[in-house]
RNA sequence: GGUGACGUGACCGAGUGGCUAGGUAGAGGUCUGCAAAACCUCCUACAGCGGUUCGAAUCCGCUCGUCACCUCCA
């Protein structure tokens, strides 16, 4: 299985070939959102950024494991003891039960990110469906020496692994030392832990605590970083091929995981390829939950943000994704997402041509296609130069567009087909479709009204009436038939009724 | 304070040494009952100042500006 699709790999700092550990298998996992509120348009990035590359990988053959996980539980708001769960506080807040709080979120996450296209992730792992796993992968770093308990907590020993030959920071490109020396306020959290780069794998749940569980240091609650480590590697091996996020979890989140990984009985850096992707930004700052300055996905698919003119739907919005490469940070704006409308649309429109390209009968192709023939393939090549890129959709799909304006312009005057064989149209034509739909996941949305056309056509319907074109009136009520749809003529006027 | 990234035409956004990115908007044209779509043509930019080079948006330096991470965050 030899292609030439090469990934930015965060752990290398440049692009490498992807060549999985045990091809033609695959395994890609994603961080998934913590599901402690409702989720805006940045968090989808993520989601639509790796469903096209295991799209792709599908497309290039490979059998792929595909895992985005939801966390649903932990993430505390600060470092220090007395800090609280989110999951716990939205629940506190609300008088619920935590899990309440999370099935709610993570059930509109899982809406918003299906209608935005996203195929389902093979496996979808909870944070809280883990815990033996998590507590397990606490053991053997305990047992290895990088871990250590302090009153019913478990710390991870940053400077025991890195005086061990490891390299904590080797992801994000910190040192240690600068670490301890640039913290902002470390006396805040200076408790239990011996230094303060060390960060927990099990905190001591207090009285109050709604999420807890037991473990061998009595009860308590899983660390920040630990879940995708240990379902990362529960479902995708010691070493996967490809894990990624968001920008700003390379540090401390993926840090964390690496170390975790290492420092475990899995000995590896958890994946092979590190994955990144930038941040949304609205204004040019990053869109963020504690800034408050964050557009959800339902105010953009609603249009009910102040920074929209108009709701935004799902194929656009994506397409607004897309249109830019992943690891590029990417401002959304109204006039942007009007560009993006637009794009989207002409997209669409092309794949309604392709089946209507076809040679006027009578007409032969050219003796002599070779030239056509290559320029068409060229343009279909271009695409699959894009994705092979470090998955540059912007690239491949300024080079959908080059194709498309060519098949515009065989439409404009289907002879002109005669210069191509039918052999190179059809690939043409057939690798549009699978890009557009297949690969970059984009659909066509209905956008016209059924009632609304249908009511169209009863207008007509009443005028053949009056007319006494009976013909017509019979052509009507046929084609209506056909969709299940029977019109009745009341001596008010006419309706319409669904077929029994 | 430490680390890193970026600054492309009206807007969005590709592009790491020489070759048209692309989308949107705008102008002209073809087509057309009107309109739309489509096609053709045009508008052709790389923050500023230096430097390297036959040649730089692309490499180097400086200046200005913006942002991210270092704390939960996609």
């Amino acid at each position: 299985m030899q292609h030439p699709l090469s990934l930015y790999n965060t752990l290398t700092r440049q692009k490498e070939p992807f060549t999985p550990v045990h091809a033609p298998f695959a395994g890609v996992y994603l961080c998934g959102p913590t599901v402690y509120s409702e989720a805006h348009i940045g968090n989808a990035r993520g989601p639509v950024v790796f469903d096209v590359l295991t799209r792709y990988l599908r497309h290039l053959g490979y059998t792929v494991r595909y895992v985005r996980n939801i966390t649903d539980v932990g993430h505390l708001e600060s470092d220090a003891d007395e800090g609280e769960d989110k999951m716990a506080k939205a629940a506190r807040v609300r008088h619920v039960e935590p899990m309440q709080i999370a099935e709610q979120y993570a059930n509109l996450y899982q809406r918003h990110i299906e209608v935005l296209g996203c195929l389902p992730p093979d496996i979808q792992p909870r944070a809280t469906g883990h815990i033996t796993e998590q507590i397990q992968l606490i053991e053997e770093i305990i047992a290895n020496g990088f871990a250590y308990e302090v009153n019913g907590s478990v710390y991870f020993d940053v400077p025991a692994y890195n005086a061990a030959g490891r390299a904590y920071g080797k992801l994000s490109n910190r040192v240690v030392e600068e670490l301890l020396s640039g913290s902002r306020d470390n006396l805040a959290g200076q408790d239990e832990k011996r230094s303060s780069v060390d960060f927990a794998l099990w905190k001591k749940a207090a009285p109050e605590h709604l999420m807890h569980w037991p473990s061998p240091w009595g009860e308590g609650f899983p660390g920040w970083h630990l879940e995708c480590s240990a379902m990362s590697r529960k479902y995708l091996g010691q070493l996967s091929d490809i894990h990624g996020g968001g920008l700003d979890l390379m540090f401390p989140h993926h840090e964390c995981e690496i170390a975790q990984s290492q420092g475990s009985h899995s000995h590896s850096d958890e994946a092979r390829i590190w994955m990144h992707h930038n941040m949304i930004t609205v204004n040019g700052a990053k869109m963020s939950k504690s800034l408050g300055n964050f557009i959800t996905i339902s105010e953009l698919f609603e249009g009910t943000n102040k920074t929209l003119s108009q709701a935004y739907s799902p194929m656009v919005a994506r397409f607004f994704l897309l249109q830019a490469h992943y690891r590029s940070p990417i401002d959304i704006s109204d006039d942007a997402l009007q560009a993006s409308r637009k794009g989207y649309r002409k997209l669409m429109n092309g794949l309604r041509l392709l089946d209507k390209l076809q040679l006027p009968e009578g007409l032969a192709p050219e003796a002599d296609t070779t030239a056509a023939d290559a320029e068409l393939r060229k343009l279909v090549a271009d695409v699959f130069v894009g994705l092979n890129d470090d998955l540059n959709t912007a690239k491949a799909l300024a080079s959908l567009f080059n194709l498309l304006r060519k098949f515009n312009g065989f439409f404009a005057n289907l002879a002109t087909l005669a210069a191509v064989s039918p052999a190179a149209l059809q690939e043409a034509t057939t690798a549009y479709r699978t890009l557009v739909t297949d690969v970059l996941g984009l659909v066509d949305e209905p956008r016209a009204n059924a009632e609304d056309l249908l009511a169209l056509t009863l207008t007509f319907y009443q005028e053949a009436k009056t007319a006494k074109d009976y013909g017509k009136v019979d052509q009507i009520r046929a084609a209506l038939k056909g969709q299940g749809i029977v019109i009745k003529d009341l001596k008010t006027g006419i309706d319409w009724a669904y077929e029994e």
